[in-house]
RNA sequence: UUUUCGCCAGC
C-alpha cells in the first residue's frame, strides 16, 4: 500500500494526474493490497489536477458506502478539496457540514476553494468562523483570508488581518503571505498602504513587485505605474 | 506514503 501510494503522490505531484489515476486502477488488481485513507486522499488529489469529475465522484460513493466521509478526515478533507477543485462548491460546502470533526485543513480548504472562484464574502464567512471557534490559524488561513479581501475589497478586514500576521512576525518571514497582503491592498484600491508594505519587506520577490505593479496600473497613475515598472527593472526583476 | 495557500498572462 504504501509503494502505491508513495506513487500516486508522486505522479500527481509532479504533474501526471493521468499515471497516477492509472496506478490506482492498476492497484485494485493486486492480490492483497487493499487501498487506506491515504491512497484515496492522493487519488482525490489527482482527480482534481485532472478535472476527472467522474472518477472522483465514483470514489465519493465509495466513501460513502465504507462510511469514511464523516469520520475520515483525511478522506473528508481530501473531498472536500477536489470538488472545490472543480468548482461544486456546494458539495464541498455539504461535505465539510457533515463532517464530525474538522481540522484546520478542512477550515483551510473550505476558506480557500471560496477565495479561488472568487467568492470572497463566503470565504469570509469561514475565515471569520475559524475566529470564533477557535480554529488555529496558520499562515495558509492567513493567505485566504487576504485574498478573499482582496476579492472583496474589504481594505477593513484586510487591516485586521495584517495587524494580526504583523503580530506573529508572518510578514517578515513568510513570502507568500508579504506578497498576499501587497495585493490585498492594490486590490483595495490602498496603493499607498500596499507600497509601504513592499517597501518594509527583507526581500521582493517578482510576485510582490508583480501585484504591486498591478495596482497601481489599476488604480494609480501612469506616472506612478511606469515608474514603478522602472524601478521594477533596476532591482534587476526579470520580466515577463 | 497523506488532504489546504500568493501576482499577471496565455492555454
Amino acid at each position: 500500500v504504501v509503494a502505491c501510494n508513495t506513487m500516486i503522490a508522486g505522479y500527481s505531484d509532479y504533474g501526471y494526474g493521468k499515471r497516477a489515476l492509472e496506478c490506482f486502477d492498476e492497484m485494485q488488481q493486486l492480490e492483497g493490497v487493499y487501498p487506506d485513507s491515504l491512497t484515496f486522499a492522493c487519488t482525490l488529489r489527482a482527480c482534481g489536477r485532472e478535472g476527472a469529475i467522474g472518477k472522483a465522484l465514483e470514489i465519493h460513493a465509495e466513501m460513502e458506502r465504507k462510511g469514511l466521509v464523516e469520520i475520515d478526515l483525511v478522506v473528508g478533507n481530501a473531498l472536500i478539496n477536489v470538488y472545490c477543485e472543480c468548482g461544486i462548491l456546494s458539495i464541498a460546502q455539504e461535505v465539510f457540514d457533515r463532517l464530525r470533526i474538522r481540522d484546520a485543513i478542512s477550515w483551510n480548504t473550505l476558506v480557500a476553494g471560496y477565495a479561488n472562484h472568487e467568492h470572497g464574502h463566503d470565504a469570509l464567512v469561514y475565515f471569520e468562523g475559524m475566529h470564533s471557534q477557535g480554529v488555529p490559524m496558520d499562515s495558509v488561513t492567513y493567505v485566504c483570508g487576504l485574498k478573499a479581501c482582496g476579492i472583496t475589497g474589504d481594505g477593513d478586514t484586510g487591516s485586521q488581518i495584517h495587524a494580526e500576521v504583523e503580530r506573529k512576525g508572518l510578514v517578515m518571514t513568510n513570502h507568500i503571505i508579504a506578497s498576499t497582503l501587497v495585493d490585498m491592498y492594490a486590490k483595495c484600491g490602498a496603493v499607498a498602504k500596499a507600497q509601504e508594505v513592499f517597501d518594509k519587506l527583507p526581500v521582493r520577490d517578482p510576485v510582490s513587485w508583480n501585484a504591486l505593479l498591478a495596482g497601481y496600473a489599476e488604480h494609480g497613475s501612469a506616472e506612478e505605474t511606469l515608474r514603478c515598472y522602472d524601478q521594477m527593472q533596476s532591482a534587476g526583476i526579470s520580466l515577463n
